[in-house]
DNA sequence: AGCAATAAGATTGCTTCCAATTTTTAAGCA
DNA sequence: TGCTTAAAAATTGGAAGCAATCTTATTGCT
C-alpha cells in the first residue's frame, strides 16, 4: 500500500511555488533596497500591472505577499503602500540585527572552512574594487556583505531572517535618515572580515556591533515623533531655521 | 500645503489590515500547534470554505498568506498542503531558536521590572496548576511560555520571529517525533523562570539551551532520510521488526 | 491477477464583470 | 479668496463562470 495522493503531498512531480522568485516581487524589493521606492508611496494595482506587463490578479498576489513580509501596508479600499516603520520598530529592527548578526558572525567564526575564507575575501575584493561614486552599486554591495555573513552561517532560517531584516532596515533608513549622510560606512566591512578570517570572535562581534550602532546613530530616532513629510523639520535638517513671523 | 493623499499614505482613517488576525488563519495555526493538522495534509479550497463558512476567494488569500509564512506549501494545479520541513530545516529551526531565545532570555534578565516578574510568575502558576492529562491544554501552555519570554524582551521584531519559530517547531516535531514521547518537558520551564527571576543570566541561558536540546534530541533527525509515511520505520519505532519472508 | 490506457469527476487557476468605497474635480456660498 | 458641498472619475473588493490540470474510477489487455 503506497501513500495515498488524496491527502498526502506529492513526493515527486512539479515543484512547489513560492512568490519569492517572482520577477515583480524581486523588482519591487530591488527598487526598495536601491532607495527608488520610498516608504509611503502608493503601489497602485493598475499602475504596477502596466509597468510589469502582467494581470491585476498577479499584482494582487504579489502585494499580499509583500504585506505578509511587512514590506507593504494595505489599507482597505485605498490600496497598498510601501511600509513606513515607526520609530519603535526602527529601534527594534536594529536591536534584532545586533542580536542576530552577532549570532551569525559567531557561527561563521566557528565554521571557518576554506570555502568560507574564499567567499569572504572575494566579497571584500569586490567591495574595495567597485566605483565609489556609483551610489546604487554601493548600496547593493554593502547590503550583500551582511547577507553573505548570514549565508556563511549555514542556516536557512537565519538567512531568511537576515534578508527580511536587511529589507526592513532599508525602509527604516529611508524613513528616518537625515539627508546627506551616507548609508553604511563601507570601511567597516573589511575590518570585520579580517577579524573573522583571523578567528578573533570577540573582535569580530565588537566590530559588527559598533558598525550597526554607527548606522543606527546616523538616523533620527530621538523619540521626537515627527512626520517624515514635515516641511519644517526637513529644512531644519539642512540648516534652514524657520522665521518667527508674528511671534511676540 | 498639506501632504497630498495621492501618493502618500493616510495619516488617519481606516486601520491597515493584516491577515494575521483573520479567524481562518488563526484557526489553522491553532490546529497546527495543537497537532490536529499534520504536515502533508491537503488544505482543499472548497473544503476550507465550507468549514469556515466563507468564500473561496477568502480561503485563497489565507492560503497565500500561510505560504509566505512557510506554514503551507503550494503545488501548482494541485493545491495547498501543510508544510513538511526537511531534516536540514528542522535542525536549522532548533539552531535558530537556541540563538534567538538566548538573546531574548538575556534581554529579559537585563530588563527585570516588576511587571516582568509578575507576568512570569503568573504563567508558571498557570502551568503548574493545569490538568496534566489534558494533552491539548499542555501543548498550548508550553508554547505560551516561550512566546511570553519573547514578549517580555520588548521587541516586536523578535516577537514575530519567535512566533514563526514556534509554529515551525510544531511542524518539525509533528514531522519527526518518535511516537509516544512527550513534546516539551514541562518541568524545565519553572527552572528557567526561577533563574531569570534571580537575575542569574548565565544560569538561565544554560537552562534554556539544555531545554531546547532536550526537545530536539527527542526527534528523529539522524540524517537517515526516511519517508515519514514509511510503514516499516513506523513499526520499528515501536519495537516491531519486519520478518524476512523469502530471504535466503 | 496485475498492469496500462482511457474516460469521468473533481479541483485549481484565470478571465470577466459589477458593486462599494474613495479620491478628485467642479460648483456654490460666505 | 477660501471653505463647504456635491457630483464625477478612478480604484479597489468581490462574485460568478469557464478553461486547464490533476485525481480517481473504469475498462481492456498481457
Amino acid at each position: 500500500m503506497k501513500p495515498n495522493r488524496k491527502d498526502r503531498e506529492a513526493d515527486i512531480g512539479s515543484e512547489p511555488r513560492t512568490l519569492d522568485d517572482d520577477p515583480v516581487v524581486q523588482g519591487i524589493l530591488k527598487a526598495i533596497s536601491h532607495k527608488r521606492l520610498k516608504p509611503g508611496t502608493k503601489l497602485g494595482e493598475d499602475a504596477l500591472a502596466k509597468v510589469f506587463a502582467t494581470t491585476r490578479i498577479h499584482i494582487r498576489q504579489v502585494l499580499a505577499h509583500l504585506v505578509s513580509r511587512h514590506i507593504v501596508t494595505h489599507f482597505p479600499n485605498r490600496g497598498a503602500f510601501i511600509y513606513r516603520p515607526t520609530i519603535r520598530e526602527a529601534r527594534d529592527i536594529f536591536s534584532a540585527r545586533r542580536m542576530l548578526e552577532a549570532a551569525t558572525v559567531s557561527a561563521v567564526v566557528d565554521n571557518l572552512t576554506d570555502d568560507v575564507r574564499h567567499l569572504l575575501k572575494m566579497h571584500i575584493a569586490r567591495e574595495s574594487g567597485h566605483d565609489r561614486n556609483d551610489r546604487w552599486a554601493s548600496l547593493a554591495l554593502t547590503a550583500d556583505f551582511h547577507i553573505l555573513i548570514a549565508e556563511l552561517a549555514n542556516n536557512t532560517v537565519l538567512l531568511d531572517f537576515a534578508k527580511e531584516l536587511m529589507l526592513r532596515t532599508s525602509l527604516a533608513i529611508a524613513t528616518f535618515e537625515v539627508p546627506g549622510s551616507p548609508d553604511c560606512s563601507p570601511d567597516a566591512h573589511p575590518g570585520i572580515a579580517d577579524m573573522i578570517l583571523a578567528g578573533d570572535k570577540a573582535g569580530a562581534l565588537a566590530a559588527m556591533h559598533k558598525h550597526l550602532d554607527e548606522i543606527e546613530q546616523r538616523l533620527n530616532l530621538d523619540g521626537a515623533a515627527r512626520d517624515p513629510d514635515d516641511i519644517v523639520a526637513i529644512f531644519q535638517d539642512i540648516g534652514i531655521a524657520p522665521l518667527n513671523r508674528g511671534a511676540a
